[in-house]
DNA sequence: TTATAATTAGTAATCGTTACGAATTAAGCA
DNA sequence: TGCTTAATTCGTAACGATTACTAATTATAA
């Protein structure tokens, strides 16, 4: 289905609208999917779709797109909130390799979790409903060549 | 070993000195190790001890003991950072449950990720050098009797 | 001692975020 | 359609955690 489409029906089941401002910032997120952008990033991005957005605006939207669970906010420790797609379902949030080297963020969108999470409900009581795992390291590559900036690297900041 | 001599040794192999305002402050965190104290709770803490330190000795001293991996800075989304001790060898960062109902949280000490890792390392050619897992969900017991503030739970504000 | 480096204290400045009032737009209804 | 009310946006002021900076203090070394 049209991401958009599916967002919009997502608010609208919250009795939320998609208006034209909602819709430019999602667009930026779609647009940059494997980006994770700060709210200042949005800002400037969407501005060439929308120029008069304004900057508390963004702050907004990107707070009820948290609420809807369609973005995660995340903090990579360099003093700003990133938001971070969660992707078709929400239901589980991706892990991410983060390289040490040259700053590389690669996403594994696969659940890793399944089988702790069950142990965690029948040794601990705990039912899980969300989680969060990243790794820091050094890609083989970056530690031999140092990372010459390939086309597919995300660095975070 | 005594756990404060353990980590002069630390400060010692950096060229570091466990100065008096140091020492007060690791006592902080020695003392309150079940906590993931706010620098603004490390300076309260710290001032029945050391009346006369300062905040901004706080905030170095914590940026201090992140680098050399005695504590972690996190971000559990209350606007504050807070610090939380890796623990003896600080090789593997603790994992964390946290309760949706009373915001009790709970450490595992346990390496969950070890084959998690192995993998990284074959499929992925990537070598962790840290991670961070940390789960939100729901007690059993507070789901059914509403967590009454039992004297092990650690909200996190 | 005297010079040099490290550390601390206090506070001003910074900057991401939040709060707020006025203006604009949409929805509900006669 | 007009009128009323609620939702949303805009611009900006206020907030507050953190950082930066200077002077004072303390340790180290010649
Ligand atoms: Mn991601
Ligand atoms: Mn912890
Ligand atoms: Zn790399
Ligand atoms: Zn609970």
């Amino acid at each position: 289905m049209n991401p958009i489409v599916n967002i919009s029906q997502q608010f609208a089941a919250q009795n939320y609208k998609l208006t034209p401002q909602r819709e430019a910032i999602v667009k930026v997120l779609l647009d940059n999917e494997k980006d994770h952008l700060s709210v200042e990033e949005v800002y400037m991005l969407v501005k060439t779709s929308y120029p008069h957005l304004g900057l508390a605006t963004v702050y907004r939207t990107l707070e009820l797109l948290c609420e809807l669970h369609i973005v995660e906010k995340m903090d990579f420790g360099d003093g700003v909130a990133r938001y971070d797609l969660r992707g078709d379902d929400h239901a589980h949030m991706h892990h991410h390799l983060i390289c040490n080297v040259c700053g590389r963020l690669e996403e594994i969108k696969e659940d890793w979790l399944h089988d702790l999470e069950l142990r965690l409900e029948q040794e601990y009581g705990f039912n899980v409903t969300d989680h969060r795992l990243d790794f820091k390291g050094t890609y083989n590559t970056c530690k031999r060549n140092g990372c010459k900036g390939e086309k597919d690297c995300q660095a975070v900041s």
